[in-house]
Order: C-alpha cells, then structure tokens, then sequence
RNA sequence: CGGGAUGUAGCGCAGAUGGUAGCGCACCAGGUUCGGGACCUGGGGGGCGCUGGUUCGAGUCCAGUCAUCCCGACCA
C-alpha cells in the first residue's frame, strides 16, 4: 500500500509523551482520528498488526480446544439488568438505541428522528457480552455432558468513555471475550487461569511485552466477578497498561440467566463461568512499549513487513543487477516465511525510503549498491539499534534469519530491563509519593488490603493497585498509608 | 461536565492596525539526479467550521453555535 506520509517529523518523546504517542500512530499509518466522537479509523497497515495479532491468538485459542461463535450486538436493556453489579459497572458508559427510524421534517426540510418509532424497549449496545450470551447459553446447556462450553467471540464493543486516545481508550474497539461454561468452580478457575497465561505467553513472546500477572483488587474488580486477573506492562513513561483480563466469574451468570445443568447424579446445579478479553489497546501497548523518537518499532513476529530491501543504483541496469543478486536471497527469506519487499520504486529516492521504513518500524532494513555488489555484501540496517551491519550476501539468508530473531528477543530485553528496573520497593508513604511522582513506574509497597486505603491512595497519588502478583511471597509488614499490619506487598502505579 | 487551545488547499501552517487569500510539503508536466527525507523550471487546487450582526467592504471586529485536541473529573 503506498501511503504518502508528510510532515513527518515526530514529537520528542521527552518533550511531550502524549504527542510522541499521537505522532506515531497517526504518522506511521496504523489509526486516524474519524468524524464520530471517541472512535477512531484502523487504517490498511493498523489493521494487518491487529490482523496478525488475532492469527496469533485465535489459534493460541483453538490449541487449547476453544471455538469461535458470534452474538449480537445489541441487548435488551432487562438483560443487561439482571446482573447487579455488572449493571452498575458499565451503566455510566452505554450506547442505547432508543428509535429504529428516521423522518424527513417537512417544515425544516431535514432528517429527524421519528417519535413513533420508538422502541418498546430499549437496545444497548454492546460494551461486553456476558449477558447476551449468558441468555443463550441457559438453552445450551442442560447436562454435565453439555460442559465445558469453551468458546470465543472476535467482535467490537462499544463503551461511551468522557475521555479517549488512540488504541487505549476508544468508544467503540475491537476485541475477542472468550465466555466458558464449567461443571466445578476448580475447573472454571483453571481455566481463567490458564487464559491468563495465555495472553502472557502472546504478550512476551509475539509482541516482545514483559508483563505482570496478577489478580485484582475488589476495587479494581470486573463488575460481576468473583476474581478477576490481570496482566500488566509498563510503558515508556512510567505508566501501567492493563493489557488482558481474564475473569472467573463464579456462578454469578448463571445465577441471573438460570443456567443450570444436571450432574452425574441427576442433580441440578448452576453453571460455573469465566470470560476473558484482549482488544485493540494492545496495538497502543505496542507503539508505548518499543517505539522511539524515528516512530514505530515492530517486533519481527508482528511487522506486517520483516525486511525490505532498498536497491541504490543509476539507471535501470544497475536496478536489474541488483535485483538479480538479491534474488536468491528474497526467495530464501519467503522460503523462511519471512515477509520481504524488494522496493524497486524509481519515484523515491534512497533517504526517503529509510526514512518511512523508519517511520513503519520495518525491522530489517537492506541496502543493496554497485559498491555493495562488487564487495559480494549487503548493508543490513535494524530497526531497534539502529545499527549498520554488512551480512556477506552468500550466506544472507541465514544471517538475516537470525538478525530478525535477535531483534525480536532484543526487545523483549530491553523491555524487561526497563520493567525490572521500574519496580520500586517502597516502606514510607513520603517515600511511596516520591517514586510516584519522580520516577513513575511500578511501586511495590504494603497495604492493609482495605478499598478505604486503597480509594484515599487513589485519590491523594492518582495511584491505582494495578494488581497482587501471582507469586506474590507473604512479607509481614506495615500499611505504608494506614500503618496497620499488612501480609504482603501489592503493586501500585499510575495507569492509563 | 470544568480548565486550556485550535478550526484557512490533501497535510502542516502564515495572514498587525478590516480592502477581496498566501507559504512549505504533497499533487501534475518537463529536465537533471539517485550510498540518509534531491534540485530546477512551469502548472492545478481553497474563499477561510457554521449562523447571524457591524461595515461601502469581514479569515480579520462582535454575538452565538458546532467540532476537534490537550489537562482534569470518569473508566475491564
């Protein structure tokens, strides 16, 4: 896709981290902002990350026996309803359909509402699906035989946020919720469980994202779980992400559905639920975690390009000598399914095109010349160093193989140190807000574990308790706000 | 919903004291170039978010309104 990029220069990071952030993502071509309010336009290149993200996850999904179905997009408000809690939750943040038509208004000449059209009751859209499926799952189900019901659901919801940003936090977003079904509460946990680390798995290992597992707060809770678990990163500001959740559920759905099911026994017993869910905010989590200065940083296992190569000649002759040398080496890398892009564009110039390829965060950048030619090498450019290498071009292919997965673990490095080192111990509360305030990150500090400290840290520090570590070791100690007796530290941080 | 800012060409912007729109990039044509965002020459394109005022005359002044962005409040 050609895209003509102008004004290309980015915000520095250390001027304005928002506009760096901005920069990138309008710049280098994944999003734009639309004509609706709070909703944003994935563009062609967004859109293939986010198409490779779901390839990824859709058959981490299906290799632990899940399956794809679709339900619809708008609710009946009294099923929304029926779970307390999960009312509350989202209530403040619905889309509602109230009319299903319009009128042209014969004084003003313009298209109107039609009041007659008014809906018996209303529809909301979508923010999350638990009780639309919940409703459906009650005809599903009716024996242990019926159970595990283990499926997902790629669609998009709506929630009317007052603020948003790009990827982070957009009215409408795209996301998968995978709603399972379980005869015991053990099973259900295990599998939230083992969604969780799922979403880790794709997180470190695909998008080169170290990340916190945990589980929430009562406070910070899904509204209408029992637990809810989480991974968090940290991006380049020194502030937390949540970038998946995976909720058990207990029998809290099943309870407001009635969805019951018969054991072994002829017994009749309510059904144990989880529901988990990433989204599009992982693509910010993305720009956020490896991007610099010169724009988008991909890791290899998601660049929607891997390589590309730039020939530098005079002339069509010297285009075709080049283009035949490298030949050997574009069908080795296709050969490794490595995507590359032998750019044989005569309207741009060489710098022009490092600097998109810059701009798009293609990973490996190859420069091919008469003078490279006659030296039998390539000049191979990374992305994330910003290092200039030449690979002999006899054994190219294999070098650039193993480039690619040298960037891909790179990153990951570099961002694993920069967690590791952003996970502050505190034992003051002067102590706590100065880390906060001075050098961000992950403060990992004691709390007496009730929601009245947690609320009045929240409202003095804007600080939110991202999450209790899985692993979290038991430490005796002292509530650094309250003072009272804490039995473990949590991590505390600002997030977006 | 508060505070701040901005709406002028596809994008980014300039247009003091009001006089009938301009610059850079992009685009089109031709030529020279091509190892880090090329250069020269010649072109095409907008009536200034919207609605009313004031005025002989309004991007420019006044009033209202809408939209967007940033910072808050809010938020798996």
């Amino acid at each position: 896709m050609a895209q003509t990029l102008t004004n290309k220069e980015i915000t520095p990071r250390s001027k304005d981290y928002s506009q760096w952030y901005n920069d990138i993502v309008l710049k280098s071509g994944l999003a734009d902002y639309s004509a609706v309010r709070g909703c944003m336009i994935i563009k062609p290149y967004g859109y293939t990350i986010w198409e490779k993200m779901q390839h990824t996850l859709d058959k981490m999904f299906k290799d632990t026996g899940h399956v794809n179905a679709y339900f619809p997009l708008f609710i009946p408000k009294s099923f929304f309803s029926k779970e307390a809690s999960h009312v509350e939750g989202f209530a403040k943040e619905c889309a509602v359909v109230t009319h299903y038509r319009l009128k042209l208004d014969e004084t003003t000449k313009e298209i109107v509402v039609d009041e007659e059209a008014k809906l018996e009751e209303e529809l909301i859209v979508r923010p999350t699906s638990e009780t639309i499926i919940w409703n459906t799952y009650r005809s599903w189900i009716q024996s242990y035989r019926d159970l595990p019901l283990l499926i997902n659901q790629w669609a998009n919801v709506v929630r009317w946020e007052m603020r948003t940003r790009l990827f982070l936090r957009t009215a409408e977003f795209l996301w998968q919720e995978g709603h399972t079904a379980h005869a015991t509460a053990e099973e259900a946990i295990e599998e939230a469980e083992k969604m969780l680390n799922v979403y880790a798995d794709f997180a470190e290992n695909t998008l080169a994202i170290p990340v916190i597992k945990g589980i929430k707060t009562p406070n910070e809770r899904f509204a209408g779980a029992v637990e809810t678990y989480c991974i968090e990163a940290l991006m380049q500001d020194g502030k937390a992400l949540q970038a998946g959740t995976s909720h058990f559920l207990g029998q809290n759905f099943a309870k407001a559905f009635d969805v019951k099911f018969a054991n072994k026994n002829g017994e009749l017993e309510y059904v144990w639920a989880t529901s988990w869910g990433v989204s599009t905010r992982l693509m910010g989590a993305l720009v956020m975690s490896h991007s610099d200065d010169l724009g988008l940083v991909l890791p290899p296992k998601i660049a929607p390009l891997q390589v590309v190569i730039v020939p530098i000649y005079k002339g069509l002759d010297e285009m075709c000598e080049i283009k035949n040398a490298v030949e050997p080496l574009i069908k080795g890398l296709l050969k490794n399914n490595i995507t590359v892009k032998f750019d044989d564009d005569d309207k741009q110039r060489p710098g022009w095109k490092f600097a998109q390829y810059e701009m798009q965060g293609v990973p490996v950048r190859i420069a091919v010349g008469k003078r490279d030619l006659s030296n039998n090498q390539i000049e191979v450019a990374r992305r994330d160093t910003h290092e200039k290498v030449y690979f002999s071009l006899d054994n190219a292919v294999e070098s650039v193989v193993k480039l690619l997965d040298n960037i891909q673990k790179n990153l990951f490095r570099l961002a694993k140190e920069r967690l590791d080192a952003n996970i502050h111990k505190v034992n003051s509360w002067e102590e706590f807000k100065e880390v906060l305030d001075n050098k961000g990150g992950f403060v990992y500090a004691h709390w007496d574990g009730t929601s009245e400290t947690e609320l009045k840290i929240k409202e003095e520090t804007k600080a939110t308790i991202r999450c209790i570590p899985l692993d979290n070791p038991k430490e005796e100690g002292k509530c650094i706000y309250s003072g009272k007796p804490s039995p473990q530290r949590v991590l505390f941080a600002r997030a977006y």
